[in-house]
DNA sequence: GTAACTGCAAAATATTTGCATCCTT
DNA sequence: AAGGATGCAAATATTTTGCAGTTAC
């Protein structure tokens, strides 16, 4: 796993820090989505909030992570699948929000499903956010 | 227009005030979404920060408007239709987000597609978010 | 050694709260 | 008149920026 967090930050041309590596780790150890304020509090003390904006601005740049629209003023951030490369974010996959459990999770096998826009509408990104009950709430 | 703005706040038991008047007749008069910052511009100067933020807060619970998940960290607001009460929003279209002229629609008559969840995951609300080129700006 | 990254301090923004005053009903 | 709504001031919270010191390559 550590091997593989360097991988990632290598293959992004970032440079292997001891910070990176911890917020890396915690979004390939957790299901689902990290806000800014999830990943300050599960980084311990050790790390400065400024730190924590920058990694994840640099994260998302990159397209190792993505983040997820919510309908209250939070900012979800989630790591991005292999197709996801630089500049061009390709995330066909819906977004599950608990609403007991406050957790989110991607739904990698519901594939977002078509949407017939009105003429003259081109759609680059489609984003579905389902909220409910998750399978560990029900 | 004017009678309808009252009826609205009468509607929902809320006191017709010279504020919430003009911050609900932004709404009707605009096709798209707006944000926090948006309503503080066209309001103009004679509102405080404040009662936008509480006026846009008691529209929120009483279901008068909806907010809009967003990729970025903004918060958008649009008009609820006549089938949403307060409590349950049942908003069941979708939204477009232009990325060249920023402004935010709601396609009426793009209706959500059904998105077929997991075993034993409930569905209580489903966004989606389009983003692309709208019909104006191609 | 050099460029990139981090931490600290501070600035700039954004949001919330308390309270006295004013407006609706 | 009473309750609710507003404006102002101030307290919090959030995000951004500059810069000097540190680390990765």
């Amino acid at each position: 796993m550590r091997i593989e967090i360097d991988d990632i930050l290598k293959r992004n041309q970032l440079s292997v820090t001891a910070g990176r590596k911890k917020i890396l780790g915690l979004f390939l150890n957790n299901p689902g989505a990290l806000s800014h304020g999830d990943i300050e509090k599960k980084a311990g003390e050790k790390f400065d909030r400024v730190t924590v904006y920058r990694t994840l601005q640099v994260f998302l740049e990159k397209g190792i992570i993505h983040n997820i629209p919510t309908t209250d003023n939070s900012i979800l951030y989630a790591l991005c699948k292999d197709d996801c490369h630089e500049g061009q974010h390709q995330d066909n996959h819906v977004h599950f929000i608990c609403n007991d459990c406050g957790n989110t999770v991607c739904l990698e096998n519901v594939t977002i499903p078509a949407v017939k826009l009105p003429k003259d509408f081109i759609s680059s990104q489609i984003d579905v956010v389902v909220s409910g009950i998750c399978k560990d709430c029900k």
